[in-house]
DNA sequence: CAGCAGGCTGAACACGTGTTTAATCTGGTG
DNA sequence: CACCAGATTAAACACGTGTTCAGCCTGCTG
C-alpha cells in the first residue's frame, strides 16, 4: 500500500509542453512527441510511425527527421517521462507520507497519461520499466524505513528484500489486473485505477494489516531451511539474490 | 504462497503430443502446434509464421494450411495449453495442498512450455490469460477455505475478494519480475522461477506470517470508511480481537 | 494399373511497416 | 533583393508480414 502511495505521488505530474529538458527546439518536436507519449500509452508500443504523425497533424517523414527513426521517438518518449517522474517527485515530495491515499487518488486524473505510458512500459519491459521500479523500490525504501522506525511497520528479517517485493507486488498486481481487464476508455486511466482500488484496497490493506497465516511456523522453517539469514554469510544453494541498487 | 503452490499444481503436465482434442488429424498438425507454443512461449506472440514453420520443419504455407489463419493457430495454441493445465490439475490434486512448494518447484522443468506460455499470456492479455486466472482463483478459493478451516490461515472480512487479491498479487508479481528482468535463456523456466522464488519466497512468506502493520488501524479505519463490509459482520467500532502473531 | 484426395511446397501477391529522397515552402539574414 | 538553412511534405523504396495459388508428391482406393 505503501507502494500505491509511493506511485501516485511519483506520478503527481501533467505532460504539459514546458522547456525543461534538454532540446527546447521547436514546438513541433515537443507535439510529436507528446502525440507519441500518448498514443503509445493508448495503443501500446506497436503503434506505426503514420498513426502517431496523424496524431500530431504532421507527416510521418516529419517524425523520422525530428527523431530518427521511431525507436529513437520511443527513447525519447521514455526521457521525457522518466523526467517528468522526477520532476514531480520533487514536488510532491512528503505530500503522501502519512498514507492519505485515497486523497492522494482524488487527483489521479492530473498524470493519467505518464501513468498509462509506465503501466505500457511495465507490460513490454525495457529501460523505462526498470528505472521506473528501481526508482520506486528506493522511494519505497525510505517509506518503509520511517514506518518502521516510527513503529508503523514491522521490521522484516531483509528489509531490503522485503522493500523490493512489495513494490514489485504491488506494481505487478496494478499491471496484472490492468492487462486481464483494460478499461473500456483507456483515456481515464485515473478512473481505471480507481476502479482497481475498489476492488483490492480491502483485502491488500488486510493481508498488510493481519497477515495471512495463523502461526509463523512456514517462515521460520524457511529461515531454517535456508540457514543463513542476509545478516550472516552464505553456504549451499540459493543463487545468492544479490540486492545491487544505484542509480538515483 | 498458496497460489504459487496452485500454479505449481496446474501446470505439472508436459505438452506431449495426445490424441486428446478434437481433430487427431495428422501428427504434422500436432507438430506445428507444438512449435508455435513453444515458440510463442520464448519470443512472445509477435513472432512470424515463418519462424514457427522453420521450427516445426515445414514450410509456412501448411501453416495457414493446417489451421487457416496465424490467430487460429494462436487460438489453437490458446486451447491446447488451458487443455493440459485442466488436465494436469486433475492429476495433481491434492498433491500440494500442505505447502511443500519447494518440492513442487523441483519439478517444475516438465511444465516449463506451457508455464512460459502462461506467463507470456499474462502479458499480452487475452482469453488463456483471462481463462487461467479464473481457474486459478477457483483454485485458490478451494484451498484458502480448507487452509482456513484448519486453522492455518486467518479469516477473512470478505473472502472472495482475498482470493482474488492474492492470486492476482502472486501471478503479477511473477509475471512483472519476469518482464522486468527476462531469463538469458528462456527454455529453462524452470531455472527462472527459482531464482524468482530465491529472492522473494522469504519477503513473501514474511509478510504472509506477520503481515507488514503493526496495527490494525488503517484497516478498521477503511473498514469504518466504507461502512459496509460485505460480510454484514463488525460494522460500527469494537474492531474485533486484536490479532498480533505469538510464537505457539 | 488409373485416379484421386490430401499433405505439402515454392513462388507470388497484397499490404503495412520504417525509412529515404527529392522537392517545396518559409522565415530570417547578408 | 538574393540566399540559404531548416521545417515540411508527397512519393517512392526496401522489406517483412500473413496469405493465396498452382502444382508437385504420396499413399490409398477402385
Amino acid at each position: 500500500m505503501f507502494n500505491l502511495v509511493n506511485m501516485s505521488s511519483a506520478l503527481a505530474a501533467d505532460a504539459d509542453p514546458g522547456p525543461s529538458s534538454a532540446g527546447a527546439s521547436g514546438s513541433t518536436r515537443d507535439r510529436i512527441r507528446d502525440a507519441a507519449v500518448l498514443r503509445f500509452a493508448r495503443s501500446g508500443f506497436g503503434t506505426s510511425v503514420r498513426t502517431i504523425a496523424a496524431d500530431a497533424g504532421v507527416s510521418p517523414a516529419l517524425v523520422i527527421h525530428h527523431f530518427g527513426s521511431k525507436d529513437a521517438l520511443h527513447a525519447a518518449c521514455d526521457e521525457h517521462v522518466l523526467a517528468g517522474i522526477v520532476e514531480s517527485k520533487r514536488q510532491n515530495m512528503g505530500r503522501a507520507t502519512g498514507g492519505q491515499l485515497l486523497q492522494v487518488l482524488a487527483e489521479v486524473d492530473e498524470y493519467a497519461p505518464l501513468l498509462g505510458y509506465v503501466v505500457r512500459s511495465l507490460q513490454a519491459g525495457g529501460d523505462v520499466a526498470r528505472a521506473f521500479v528501481e526508482h520506486m523500490i528506493e522511494d519505497a525504501r525510505g517509506y518503509t524505513r520511517e514506518a518502521v522506525a516510527a513503529g508503523i511497520a514491522k521490521p522484516s528479517v531483509d528489509e531490503d528484500a522485503r522493500v523490493r517485493y512489495l513494490t514489485l507486488s504491488s506494481l505487478g498486481t496494478l499491471s496484472l489486473a490492468l492487462t486481464l481487464n483494460p478499461p473500456e476508455d483507456p483515456e481515464d486511466v485515473g478512473a481505471t485505477v480507481r476502479t482497481f482500488l475498489a476492488e483490492h484496497y480491502l483485502p491488500m490493506i488486510e493481508l498488510y494489516a493481519q497477515g495471512f497465516l495463523t502461526s509463523r511456523r512456514m517462515l521460520d522453517d524457511y529461515l531454517l531451511y535456508v540457514s543463513d539469514p542476509p545478516t550472516g554469510g552464505e553456504s549451499d544453494d540459493a543463487p545468492a539474490p544479490e540486492t545491487t541498487n544505484e542509480e538515483p
